[in-house]
DNA sequence: CAGTAG
DNA sequence: AGGCCTTACTG
DNA sequence: GCCT
């Protein structure tokens, strides 16, 4: 089928990151609620694209596509007037709007094209149709007058798909002044379409010859050879800052006019005796138009990511040191080096506009709009944590420094769903608390029944989470990214009068406690718990006695009370301890790393998750004869007293690695001061992984799900994979998704190492409750 | 496909 | 009205 | 549930 070439997707995805990156980047949290769910879209959109066949961007690069770019402001002033927002129709653009390759040759797009009005003209349908919720109007909540929209009343589908440019606030403006020429210098590709449009909203002009630029900004991908031409046509150009594409996308997010002459900037734009670097004071008026903002230069890019030295794997009490898998490398590591880092940079960003995706909400501090970013963002939950997390988050810049700054390493991932550790605690002490509550027992309720309003839910939770401030009307509840109507009014109840009618109501319904009740047994989903709800059966005895049941459901039943029973974390260890002991006995050097909650720091866990691991391993099966062996002993012992699933001997592709199962503390093993003994069925996990793969299903069984999903996905969008085996690449897939080919091994054993390649900042294990 | 998992 | 959804394994 |  349509499969991309490898090559060809890296270029997208290298693409998307910019905008990507343009996208969250700064304006991120300005106060455009619908932003965000525009750029899920976006990048929702961009995700299937890539996945498809018809990226964007390939179609640009490959046809004739009739292009239906705008064209830069025909009279570059630096004025914001409404001109800026003429539409205006260019032929068909030449392959010159492609990048990556050395084609700049046919550069300038033909821009003494006819000015079409708006309104005429066939309507073609932008090939980059992922595009459209970024050039769409913003909804800014700006009572000012900034809008650019000329246009009356008169909208034509094409408008509205390109127009309406809306300024953003003064002190965002940051490129007030300069004038942009683009290589390719047009908005054929959508990408780059929205890099234009995110300059202009911060006050860049976009012109059309280079001779009218202040500033030159090169497609990533794209090196000196490719714009050589162009730059030569232009005896000035010596005096113009060059730059790549991520330059601007920086400036936007740190809100200031960064140092053009970085290393990352000008990679690949430059040659020995090129036109000299533009001095910053060659810049034009552009920074002194800037003066609120600080000029900051030569701010190294300390984007350490590997060369970060990572301290030794503080363990400490999430879990039990391993070895010293830090050094024990795999050869792997090569990828990593050289490459890496350009491209690393570049799809941290485009990390960053998942997050939006990610259902990791903006706060959204419309008051503060001043700075509301990613640092608040992040202060905000840091500081409504408990203090006990202030060490974990020490490397974290503290308060007050302010973005504008360009303060360092505030690596723009901080946003991340997987890198923005959550807490229980967060909740607590949240403004928000009570409704998040009640908006959690929605969820309860809705568990099985609807996944989707389900979600839904949860992301209204998130959002206000996310707040500082208590929300308190359905107005304001709007405002927020993934909350409607439905859920507005929810929330203004709740604040109004503490409660939820149609919680409370539906909780007393009987049917739904029955069904809650049977969705409680272990091996009944929702579709069981349905029918059997509808069958008349009300009580588990009822259950037990007519109802058909499974062997495991039979067990979920017999021992609903102990397996719905949280267990503490002491007995977490002390049953961890008594399966250590039996496997000494049969051999010593397997390790055991007890994963999930536990992992993450809780006081109790909802099952155990233990990994078991040896080095020198290589696959799961060479730990098999271990876990069996295991088993029997363990079964004998009387520790483990049921085998709900087992690895299977059939499908299994030689995969089968995991053991489930409830096991009881022995009374021996029970420790005095915990009262008086009591056995209880515990669920268990028993899992295998080799050392080759030990990282990888440590963050996998380690979680929580929300970071797991984020980490995962965040993988995919780079062209990766994460699964519970490693982190691959290039990883070849068909239609459906269908994976054709694993891929290759970046790493597996490091969990470290695996965020490292991700690009995304470690978190300790109790940082990943999402 | 349903369920379970993180 | 209909999509929304991370990946993988087990039964 | 929200969103297009």
């Amino acid at each position: 089928m349509e499969e991309r070439e490898l090559a060809d997707k890296i270029a997208y995805f290298k693409r998307l990151s910019t905008i990507q990156a343009e996208e969250n980047g700064d304006d991120a949290y300005d106060e455009e609620e619908k932003a965000h769910r525009e750029r899920c879209k976006t990048f929702h959109n961009a995700t299937s694209t890539s996945n498809r066949a018809k990226s964007p961007a390939r179609s640009v690069t490959g046809s004739q596509k009739a292009g239906t770019a705008s064209q830069p402001l025909p009279h570059p002033d630096g004025s914001q007037s409404s001109d800026d927002l003429e539409i205006i129709k260019v032929t068909p653009l030449n392959p010159s709007s492609r990048l990556g390759a050395a084609g700049i040759a046919d550069k300038t797009p033909n821009f003494d094209e006819e000015i079409v009005p708006e309104s005429a003209g066939p309507d073609p349908k932008p090939a980059h149709s992922f595009l459209h919720p970024l050039l769409r109007p913003r909804m800014t909540r700006q009572t000012s007058s900034l809008t650019l929209d000329n246009s009356p009343s008169t909208s034509t589908a094409k408008r509205k798909k390109q127009a309406r440019l809306k300024l953003l606030p003064e002190n965002q403006q940051v490129f007030r002044g300069l004038r942009f020429y683009y290589i390719p210098n047009d908005d054929a590709n959508g990408v780059r379409a929205a890099q234009i449009t995110k300059a202009r909203e911060r006050g860049a002009t976009w012109v059309r010859t280079l001779k009218e630029a202040t500033h030159v900004i090169v497609d990533i991908g794209l090196t000196y050879q490719d714009i050589k031409s162009d730059l030569i046509s232009d005896s000035s150009s010596a005096e113009k800052v060059i730059v790549n594409a991520n330059y601007p996308i920086d400036c936007g997010i740190h809100r200031v006019i960064l140092d053009p002459n970085q290393e990352k900037y000008v990679r690949n734009l430059r040659v020995a005796d090129t036109p000299p670097v533009p001095s910053p004071s060659s810049l034009p008026a552009s920074a002194q138009a800037s003066n609120n903002l600080l000029e900051i230069k030569g701010k190294q890019h300390k984007r350490p990511r590997k060369d970060q030295e990572s301290p030794p794997r503080t363990q400490s009490d999430y879990g039990e040191p391993l070895q010293n898998n830090t050094q024990s490398l795999a050869p792997v590591t090569t990828i990593a080096a050289a490459s890496v880092d350009d491209e690393l940079s570049q799809y941290i960003s485009l990390v960053q506009g998942n997050s939006l995706y990610l259902e990791m909400p903006l706060g959204e501090e419309e008051e503060d709009s001043a700075h509301s970013e990613a640092t608040q963002d992040d202060e905000a939950e840091t500081g409504s944590e408990s203090s006990e997390d202030e060490s974990s988050r020490k490397k974290k810049r503290k308060t007050g420094d302010k973005i504008q700054l360009g303060q360092e390493d505030t690596t723009w991932q901080d946003n991340f769903a997987c890198m923005k550790g959550g807490t229980r605690e967060g909740t607590v002490d949240n403004p928000n608390a009570a409704t998040i509550e009640l908006l959690q027992s929605m969820v309860d309720m809705y568990e099985h029944q609807d996944a989707w309003r389900c979600k839904s839910y949860r992301r209204a939770i998130t959002a206000l989470r996310q707040q500082t401030r208590k929300i308190t009307t359905a107005k304001e509840a709007m405002k927020l990214p993934g909350i409607g109507k439905s859920l507005a009014a929810k929330i203004e109840e709740i604040a109004a009068e503490g409660r939820l009618r149609k919680l409370e109501h539906a909780q007393q319904r009987p049917e739904n406690k029955i069904l809650n009740l049977f969705l409680k047994v272990y091996g009944v989903g929702i579709s069981q718990a349905n029918k059997w709800v509808s069958q008349g059966y009300r009580t588990l005895e009822d259950l037990q006695e007519k109802a058909k049941l499974s062997t495991n459901q039979r067990i979920g039943i017999e021992h609903f009370e102990d397996l719905n029973e949280r267990i503490p974390r002491w007995e977490v260890e002390a049953l961890a301890a008594v399966i250590r002991e039996a496997a000494g006995c049969i051999d010593a050097s397997v390790e055991f790393i007890i994963g999930g909650s536990y992992r993450r720091g809780s006081d109790s866990s909802g099952d155990i998750d233990l990994i078991i691991t040896k080095k020198g391993t290589r696959s799961p099966q060479d730990l098999l004869p271990f876990l069996e062996k295991l088993i029997k002993r363990l079964t004998n012992d009387g520790f483990l007293t049921a085998a709900l699933a087992s690895f299977s001997e059939n499908t299994n592709k030689g995969h089968g690695s995991k053991w489930h199962g409830c096991c009881v503390l022995p009374e021996t093993a029970f420790p005095k001061d915990k009262g008086k003994y009591r056995p209880i069925w515990r669920r268990i996990d028993l899992l295998l992984v080799p050392e080759t793969e030990f990282g990888a299903a440590l963050i996998y069984f380690t979680g929580n799900d929300i970071f797991n999903r984020s980490i995962r996905l965040l993988a995919s969008k780079k062209g990766l994979r994460l699964n519970q085996r490693g982190l691959f690449k290039d990883v070849l897939r068909g239609k459906k998704g269908v994976t054709y080919t694993e891929g290759d091994l970046l790493e597996g054993r490091d969990e470290k190492r695996i965020f490292e390649l991700l690009g995304v900042k470690w978190r300790e294990p109790h940082e990943r409750w999402c």
